[in-house]
DNA sequence: CGCCGTATTGAGCGCTCTCAAGCTAGGTGG
DNA sequence: CCACCTAGCTTGAGAGCGCTCAATACGGCG
C-alpha cells in the first residue's frame, strides 16, 4: 500500500517501493480518530470525507480547530507537543491513511527531495484559516464558504457544495454562534450571493461573495 | 559564522562546519525587513530584538500576523507561497541571523539528525496564537500577556516585560481596538493583577491572570 | 518650553450574543 | 400511511460588550 502523500487538488502517492506500512482506517460519521493527550505517533492522510478538530473549554464550549478534506495530511501540530491536542472526529464516512510519524523521518531521510514538498505542505498550513480573525461575521463566514469552495472537492472552485458541517459547527470554528451564522446566511440569499437549502449551498455570485471577505 | 537555528529558549548553534553562509543583519526600531511580494529566499532567526508581521486590508486596517522574538525563526510562512505575505518590520533594534532557504535545504539533507528537531519547530508555531480567537477581550488580552511573559525573554516566565509594541499594535493583533485594550489594562490594574507603566508591565497575581485567559 | 505621538478615559451606538419561540426534515412506531 | 418526536435550522426581541468618536493627560524630544 503506497505512502499517501496526499495534498489538496494533489495526491501525490510517493514511495510504493518503500516498505513503508501504512495503514488504513474507515471511519464512519461521528466515529473518532484521536483524542488529547493520545501519544502522538502518526499523520493522517485524508482519501475521502471530512473531519473536524476540536477542544471543549472550561466553560464547555466546544472551540473547532479546523476542518479537514481529502487530500490533506493531519497531525502535523501534534509533533511538538509529543501528543494530540485536539479531539477529532468525522464529520461524514471518512478514510484515512496512517502515516507513523517515524516513518515519515525515514522516508524524509531516505528521500531528501521530498524536503521542499514536504516543508510547503506545512507552510500551507499555517496560514490556513487566517479568516477566523475579521472583524464582521460577513466577513468570516464569506471568506469560509470561499476556503470551503476551493477544498472541499479538489482544485477546481466549487459553485455548489455540501457543508459536512452543522451551522454550530461553523459557529464554532468562527467564533459566531449559530445563529448568526444562520441570519448571515438568509441575508447573503436575500442579496442573491448564495442560495441554500439545508446543508446545500450554491454560490450565486462568487465576485460578490469575495469582495464581501476582503 | 554559524547558521543560528534558534528556537525560543534554546538557542542550538548548527553547522559550524559547514559552508554555511549567513549574513547577519542589523535592523533599527522602525526598519523593515521584508515586504509582501518579495520573493521568498531566506529565513530569518532572530537574535535580538523583536518583529512584527502585518498586513494592511483594503480598507485600511493594519492586521498583524504575529510578534516574534529573540530566538525563533521567521519566514516558514512565505515557503509555500514562494513569496512573503507580510510586511516585517522592527519594533526595537534587532539583530536576525539570515539563513538561505536553499541552504537551509542542504542541511536538511546533510543532517537529517535535525529532521525532527525542525519539524517540532515548525510545528510549534502552527500552535502559535490561538488565544486570539477567543471570546472576550479580557481572555485574549490575558493569554496574550502570557504567552509574551514566556517568550520574550527566553525561557523562565518573567513576571516583569517591556512591551515593545503599542496598544495599537496589541489591539491590531488580538482583533480589538486600542482604547478597549487600554481599558483592559486598566481594569486588570484595578484588580490588582497587573501593575502598567507606560510599556511596562508587571504580573502582580499569575494565578489570577492565567485563570483569566482559560 | 512647546510640540506631537501615544495612552487613557468617557459617552453613545451597533453588532453579535442570549434567550426564546416556531419551523422543517427525517426517523420511529403504531 | 400518518402521528409523533427529535435534532437542527430559522427568526425575533432584548441585552451587553466592544467600537466609534471625542476630549484629555502624559512623555519624549527637538
Amino acid at each position: 500500500m503506497p505512502f499517501c502523500m496526499a495534498e489538496a487538488g494533489d495526491h501525490a502517492c510517493a514511495g510504493q517501493s518503500n516498505a513503508m506500512v501504512t495503514v488504513r482506517r474507515h471511519l464512519e460519521r461521528h466515529e473518532v480518530l484521536c483524542m488529547p493527550k493520545n501519544k502522538f505517533q502518526s499523520l493522517y492522510a485524508i482519501e475521502r470525507g471530512a473531519l473536524k478538530a476540536y477542544q471543549v473549554d472550561a466553560s464547555g464550549r466546544e472551540h473547532i480547530h479546523g476542518f479537514y478534506f481529502a487530500g490533506e495530511v493531519l497531525g502535523y501540530k501534534a509533533i511538538h507537543m509529543g501528543h494530540y491536542l485536539s479531539t477529532v472526529v468525522a464529520l461524514t464516512d471518512t478514510i484515512v491513511c496512517e502515516v507513523p510519524y517515524d516513518q515519515f523521518l525515514e522516508l524524509l531521510k531516505v528521500k531528501p527531495e521530498l524536503h521542499k514538498h514536504i516543508l510547503a505542505l506545512i507552510s500551507k498550513q499555517l496560514n490556513a484559516g487566517a479568516y477566523v480573525d475579521a472583524v464582521s461575521a460577513e466577513q468570516r463566514i464569506a471568506a469560509f464558504l470561499i476556503d470551503l469552495s476551493l477544498r472541499i472537492s479538489g482544485a477546481t472552485p466549487m459553485v455548489e457544495l455540501t457543508l459536512p458541517m452543522s451551522r454550530q459547527d461553523i459557529g464554532n470554528y468562527l467564533g459566531l454562534t449559530a445563529e448568526t451564522v444562520s441570519r448571515v446566511f438568509s441575508r447573503l440569499q436575500q442579496e442573491n450571493v448564495i442560495v441554500t437549502d439545508r446543508k446545500l449551498i450554491q454560490i450565486k455570485n462568487p465576485v460578490m461573495l469575495k469582495q464581501m471577505a476582503e
